[in-house]
Parts: structure tokens; C-alpha cells; sequence
RNA sequence: CGGGGUGUAGCGCAGUUGGCAGCGCACCGCGUUUGGGACGCGGGGGUCGGCGGUUCAAGUCCGCCCACCCCGACCA
């Protein structure tokens, strides 16, 4: 390719509204361009790494008997409306109507069209299992797009789908994905770290994420550098230490005039916030299966700790959660800022775990300005549910070893689904085992963002000058940066060595544009293809070429004979993972 | 959805009290230059986000709307 006829422009300003260096940078070498908010195009140099990374995930999906398809992104209503997810979904899932009135909805993901292929096409045990996946655009109207390419609303994605005839099989497929997915990461020159998360609108059993952590990232992690746990921190647990057992005493009422959050609380009764229970109020939306309506939830954690909404919506199997109004709060009985599940009725409460297990609590009176004294769990409130539903905090101690957790910030570029017999039961995805009885289809689904790769590629690999990248995905192997000489045509140079590196499968990008030596470097360092070659008459007077390697300083002539040889030595070097 | 910000040429920006719509980069032509974002001369490019209002006159003042960015809520 002839950088005068590719199809890009490089920026020397960095356009206003990129923040993080991937936009930046990706939008200044001419990679990407925006649309809207969330949706961009790919220009050449960006669609060269995607289609790139693209085939390391085809022979990554192949390697595991995966077959590749192609599902529609417009589809047609009613299998959401089976699996209920229709309801489920807000504003997130794009929906219109055709000219016939039928409801139809873009792409999210696949499940329910897996399944409806399934219901259609498995019979038997015989047939199982399976792997399908494709690569296709998904469209969720993500209420904040940001960061350039790491969160946006229109994308393309790897997604894979397993299919097997007992839960056994599930968890093969589901380790052979997990070993996978971090090949293909590592491949693309991302090293990432798979943290236990929350299912999600996904629903199922187990399911785990791949971060990318970088401080830019939006999602929480909590590791444990003594034994190697790791969570999500909507689903990390911790170790909580005992409190300190004393005999009951007498429930007492005490004023506290103004105290109406932990903080005053604790300094006006001059005690620690460990000692006092936080009380926080949710409307949990539950979908039609669960009632079809909003309902006030009542939290309680001890009041040195944070709740945890995640833990909550999943246990009350509430489909969304949000604070409660004040006015929401009162309708209960409750006061807002002196609440207390002492004495109410009619509400639905979860308490922490750590709360049961903690004597002489001070809790709020329902009554504006007193707080209660002495209030232990059983004797004076008792709790519809009582789990954990704290949220962990760097430093916590671990729940495994009980040594502090670190807290990391991460973005994640992949993420692996026990899906079990949701979407089989909701669309009837029966097969006959060997005994000939209906069994449903035990399904896994395993996803990663193309886009979001890349830009975290780009996010990692590069420097002040630039993108660097990595060899394995970079759009072309070799920019080669043609100088015009004063006593000799280069171009005749250039145009040899192109033909060489092309026939030898190595395709250049040859700048041969009449451009200054200072602009081409330039955008060479910008663009960050792995190796420079400059074809010039100073380097020729040395005897041959001059190589130039885009991660390091340091270059060497390289005798013309020996070029095809010397770049792709060096580019099988870098390629290796 | 709430809070904040920004919309003027492809990109970055200026535009005074309301009085001819500009600058740098990029782009086109000619010439000089040629190993780290060269120089001279000459050019092309605008629904000043949109609609409405005030005014002799609106990029500028007023109202409504839209888009984009950031923070929060939310989210795989």
C-alpha cells in the first residue's frame, strides 16, 4: 500500500474530545473515526488490526471445534419475548417496529437466536456437544459511551455458544473457552486477569470476566496477592472479623438531635461507626415472573460498611434496583436519617451477615431525632434475609486467607457465561438423551469486544511519539519510508524492496509521498508499525537499507540482498507469543 | 435521567460595544528545500449546530430545540 493512496489522514492536534490516549492517538494516526455518540467507522488501518485479531479468534474458536456462522443483528421480537428478556431489558435494547407493525430489536447479543437455531437443529445426545460462534455487530444503547473505542454502542464481538448434554460437558467447554480466551488476549499483546463477576442480565451459574487493568478502567477489582483471589467488587466477598461478644443489654432510647447520618451518629454517642447499623432503602423493580412491580427493599449493613447493590438485586432477585425517595421511605413507616428495622412491618429487609453476629447495636428509632440503643438481632428485629451484602473495600481482608485485598480498576475486554438451561427452557431446546428421555440443551456463552481490544491494545502499547504495535495484529508489518536523493533515485530502491516484501507475503506501507523527512518519521511513529525501513541515499551510500525497529532507538543498514531475510526474521521474532 | 461544559472551514482555535467571518495547521498550484512536523508567492474551502424572536443590522442579545464531551445514576 502507497501511503499517498490510503484512505486516512493524520492530525497533528489532537481532536478536543478524546480524553484517553487511545482515542487520541487511534483518531489522530487515522484509525477510527467518529459518527455519534458510541459509533464510529474504521478506516483502513484500524479494519486491518480488526480483521487481524478477527483470525487469531477463528483459529482460537476452530482449535476448540468451534463453528463459525453468521446471526442476523435485526430480529424479530418474539424470542425475546419468550425468554422474558424482552421486559427485562430497558432502554439499553434497540427496538422498532417494521412496516407490518411487528416488533423487532437489534442485536444485543445471541442467546435467543442460538437457541432458537438449537430447537431446530439438535435432536439427540448424538449431536452434542457443539460450539458455534461468529463475529458480529451488536448494537446496546449504552446510556454513557465514552473513552473513544473501550465503551461504545455499536460494536462487533466474538461470541461463542456451547451446547452439551450434561453439566460435565458444560464445565469442559467452559475451561477450554477460559484457556482460550486468555490465548487470544495474550496474542493480541494484552496481558489481562480473569476475576469471578456477577451474571447480569446474562443470568446462569458461574461466569468470569477478563480485565485489562489500567487506571482508566470503570470496573472495580479486589485481588489477594497472598493466595490469588479475585472478584469483581459486585461480587467480591471478604473476610469479616467477629465482633467482639457481650452480654445484651436493655433496649434504650437516646436523642440525637441532627444525627441523622453514621458520621454524627457516632461522633455524638462517642462511639465507633462498627457499633451502629446503617440502614439503606432500594426500589427493586421485579420483572413479570417475580410480580411484575417495584417494591421497597430494606438494607442494613453494619455502619462502618457500605452496601453492596449488586449482592442485594441478585438476592432479591430484583431485576433493578434504585435509592428510594424519602417519600418512598416514610411510606414504609420508616424516617429517613433515623431508620431502623426495629418495629416495622410490611417491609421486605436483608440484613449483612456481620449484623446478627454484633451486639448492642445503635440503630435509628423511626423517630425523627432518636436513635435506639442495645439493639441485638433476634431479640429486637428480625430480617426476611440475612446474607452478605457488603461491599469490599481496598484492604478488606480476604475471604479465602484473610490476607488485605488491593483494589484495581480494570476494563473488561471478555467475559465467559455458564448459562446452563435458561435460554433451553425458555425456548424449548429439548434433545433426546440415550435412555430417550427430554433433556434440555446446557448451553455456555463466551463473548469478547473486537473493538475494545484493540483500543486497549492501543491504550497499552504505545509512547510519546505514538502507537506501538504489537507485531501479531499491527495493519502492516513494515513502514517504509521512501527519501528522495540528490544524486540517485531511490524510488527505483524502494520500488524493488516493496516488490521483494510483497512477494514475500511481508506487505509495506510505503510512504512515498513528497513530504518532508521530519513529517514522514512522524507519522511513521504515530501509525506504529513494528519495523521502519529507510530507503534514502545516505543509507544506500552505507549499503543498503537502514532497519528500524518501532519499540527501540536503535537502528542498522541492512545490505539490499538481505532484506526479505532480515524482516522477516525480525518479524517472526516479534510475532511470537 | 440529573449536574457541568462545548458547538465558528477537515483539525486546533480567535472573533471587542451588535456593524465586511478570521488565524494556525491541513488541502490545491508554482518555485526553492530534502534524515525528525521546511520556506516564499498565489489559491480553494463557512447554513457561525438548528428554528424562532429583538434590531436598520445578529457569530455576538433573548427563547426553544439538537448534537457532542465530562461527572454522576445506569450498564455485560
Amino acid at each position: 500500500m502507497h501511503f499517498s493512496r490510503l484512505f486516512s489522514q493524520t492530525l497533528r492536534e489532537t481532536p478536543s474530545e478524546a480524553e484517553v490516549v487511545s482515542h487520541q492517538l487511534l483518531v489522530r494516526a487515522g484509525f477510527i473515526r467518529q459518527l455519534g455518540a458510541g459509533i464510529f467507522s474504521y478506516l483502513p488501518l484500524a479494519y486491518r488490526v480488526i480483521n487481524k485479531i478477527m483470525t487469531i479468534m477463528r483459529e482460537e474458536m476452530n482449535a476448540l471445534d468451534g463453528q463459525e456462522i453468521l446471526m442476523p443483528v435485526v430480529q424479530p421480537a418474539d424470542i425475546w419475548k419468550e425468554t422474558g428478556r424482552f421486559y427485562q431489558i430497558g432502554s439499553e435494547m434497540g427496538r422498532f417496529t417494521d412496516k407490518n407493525g411487528h416488533d423487532m430489536v437489534l442485536a444485543m447479543t445471541h442467546e435467543e437466536v442460538v437457541a432458537d437455531l438449537v430447537r431446530g437443529t439438535i435432536r439427540s445426545y448424538r449431536q452434542l456437544p457443539a460450539l458455534i460462534y461468529h463475529l458480529q455487530t451488536k448494537w446496546r444503547d449504552d446510556p454513557r459511551p465514552r473513552a473513544g473505542l473501550i465503551r461504545v454502542r455499536e460494536f462487533i464481538m466474538l461470541d461463542s455458544y456451547s451446547l452439551d448434554a450434561d453439566w460435565a460437558g458444560l464445565d469442559r467447554q467452559y475451561s477450554a473457552h477460559y484457556e482460550a480466551y486468555f490465548r487470544i488476549f495474550k496474542r493480541c499483546g494484552l496481558s489481562t486477569v480473569a476475576v469471578r463477576s456477577d451474571t447480569g442480565m446474562m443470568g446462569g451459574k458461574e461466569a468470569h470476566e477478563y480485565m485489562y487493568l489500567t487506571p482508566i478502567g470503570e470496573d472495580s477489582l479486589l485481588f489477594c496477592d497472598a493466595c490469588g483471589y479475585s472478584a469483581n467488587r459486585q461480587v467480591a466477598s471478604m473476610h469479616k472479623p467477629l465482633p467482639e461478644q457481650e452480654d445484651s443489654l436493655p433496649l434504650e432510647m437516646v436523642a440525637t438531635p441532627g444525627a441523622s447520618s453514621i458520621e454524627e451518629l457516632a461522633a455524638f454517642l462517642d462511639v465507633p461507626a462498627a457499633k451502629t447499623a446503617k440502614a439503606v432503602f432500594f426500589m427493586g423493580h421485579f420483572s413479570a415472573e417475580n410480580g411484575g412491580h417495584e417494591a421497597l427493599i430494606f438494607a442494613v449493613v453494619r455502619g462502618d460498611m457500605e452496601v453492596n447493590e449488586t449482592k442485594v438485586a441478585n438476592l432479591m432477585k430484583a431485576g433493578d434496583l434504585r435509592p428510594a425517595t424519602d417519600e418512598e421511605i416514610r411510606a414504609s413507616g420508616a424516617v429517613p436519617g433515623y431508620a431502623s428495622p426495629v418495629g416495622l412491618k410490611g417491609v421486605k429487609v436483608v440484613v449483612d451477615d456481620l449484623v446478627p453476629r454484633s451486639p448492642n447495636m445503635v440503630a435509628g428509632a423511626n423517630l425523627a431525632g432518636y436513635h435506639l440503643r442495645n439493639v441485638n438481632y433476634g431479640r429486637d428485629f428480625s430480617a426476611d434475609l440475612v446474607a452478605d451484602i457488603s461491599a469490599v473495600r481496598d484492604g478488606d481482608g480476604c475471604p479465602q486467607c484473610g490476607a488485605p485485598l488491593r483494589l484495581a480498576r480494570g476494563v473488561e475486554v471478555g467475559n465467559i457465561f455458564k448459562l446452563g438451561t435458561r435460554y433451553s427452557d425458555a425456548l424449548h431446546c429439548n434433545f433426546l438423551d440415550e435412555n430417550g428421555n427430554n433433556q434440555p440443551v446446557i448451553m455456555g456463552s463466551y463473548g469478547i469486544g473486537v473493538g475494545r481490544l484493540l483500543a486497549c491494545v492501543a491504550e497499552e502499547h504505545n509512547d510519546d511519539r505514538g502507537l506501538v504495535w504489537p507485531a501479531a495484529i499491527a495493519p502492516y508489518p513494515v513502514h517504509m519510508v521512501v527519501l528522495p536523493g540528490r544524486e540517485m533515485d531511490t524510488g527505483v530502491i524502494a520500488a524493488s524492496v516493496e516488490a521483494a516484501l510483497t512477494a514475500a507475503g511481508l506487505e509495506p506501507l510505503v510512504d512515498d509521498r513528497e513530504e518532508s523527512a521530519g513529517v514522514k518519521f512522524n507519522d511513521a511513529d504515530l501509525i506504529g508499525l513494528p519495523m521502519r525501513l529507510t530507503i534514502s541515499e545516505r543509507a544506500f551510500k552505507q549499503g543498503g537499507v537502514e532497519m528500524k525497529l518501532r519499540a527501540s532507538a536503535e537502528s542498522h543498514v541492512i545490505p539490499l540482498d538481505q532484506v526479505v531475510t532480515a524482516v522477516r526474521s525480525t518479524i517472526d521474532l516479534l510475532s511470537q507469543v
